[in-house]
DNA sequence: GCCCAGAGCTGCGAAATCCGCAATAGTTAG
DNA sequence: CTAACTATTGCGGATTTCGCAGCTCTGGGC
């Protein structure tokens, strides 16, 4: 048993099932942390496999691989460079917003074009990832949606180039 | 709910390559394009499952994900929330660079923090996104690694405050 | 037209993997 | 100390993966 906590937290309610990074997020042994990593290697590696390599059964890995999917801490799915597979325009949108800036982050969470939502300290209250399949696409959506939303008051968009580098690697480094 | 349509897209005889912009990316049929949204849905989708979704059978599907796998168009993988797997600190950086943009941007790309990295046109010449573990740690690689960068003229920095939306539906709308 | 080569698909065992379940520690609360 | 709960293990049986041989379709060379 080598395995140490990383820090003991102790009495967190429970019951929280928000949207995401939320830090409802308890323990995450090194145990699991090192399960990540073998899945961040290969979404696809046999239980066995990753058992053998973080030491523990099969079965066992299996549970917390699915426990960690059904609390959301991970999810295993294929990724690809949108515009490999048709999707021509793609851009990053600042926003500058008044009043309660979640309410406008929940908003654009609501579109299916928008790939990805933070909110921000800066200059830009929000940062929101638009991938669109082309010009007239993505003028309709920032300029009629988002821009039409309520709180929104100013935006400014960065049209992708060129993407040049996209990892999923987090804690294997 | 398993509609089988999948992107809009104009019948295309199978022998037609539709010159796609530059990069050395074959093609990429509708029936790949299938196989592709099934694994967003779910990375590790029996072969079976997913052929009988896609019209296909199951050794059929497997030489086309492999496929898709060699040649880099998908991977899959494990993505998790960076923050639920101890990285404090994240923040996009946006920057002006003068010179070739694109060698700041492999620069960039070598840095292990950097999980992102696209050239954009706007008001910032390239944005990228950075995972660390605390502040000092995102200070140093702000201020001591990317700025001193040959060819970075000036950076703005926004540091996340919470992660409202992450997915990896592309195509899966 | 004819033949050949290459790419893609299918079907089929054999091997490996996944899955559910019951039994076994370890931990915490009363 | 016991009860309740969680995590882990070991096991069959069902399912999936894997490799391979054979088949079809297409395009090129002659």
């Amino acid at each position: 048993m080598h395995s140490e906590h990383v820090v003991s937290r102790s009495a967190e309610p429970k019951g929280s099932q928000e949207t995401r990074s939320g830090n409802s997020t308890p323990p995450l042994d090194s145990v699991s942390l090192a399960i990540i990593e073998q899945l961040q290697e290969d979404g696809r590696r046999p239980y066995a496999a990753i058992g053998k390599a973080v030491g523990l059964s099969e079965a066992a890995v299996r549970q917390r691989v699915q426990k960690l999917l059904d609390q959301g801490v991970m999810q295993i799915v294929a990724v690809t460079d949108p515009l490999t597979v048709g999707f021509r325009r793609q851009a990053m949108v600042g926003m500058n917003v008044e009043g309660d800036t979640e309410i406008v982050a929940d908003a654009l969470s609501d579109m299916p074009e928008v790939e990805y939502v933070v909110m921000t300290a800066g200059s830009f209250d929000l940062l929101a990832e638009i991938v669109c399949e082309d010009d007239d696409h993505l003028l309709d959506v920032i300029n009629k949606r988002i821009r039409a939303l309520p709180g929104v008051r100013s935006t400014e968009s960065f049209v992708y180039l060129k993407l040049k580098k996209q990892t999923y690697m987090w804690g294997t480094r």
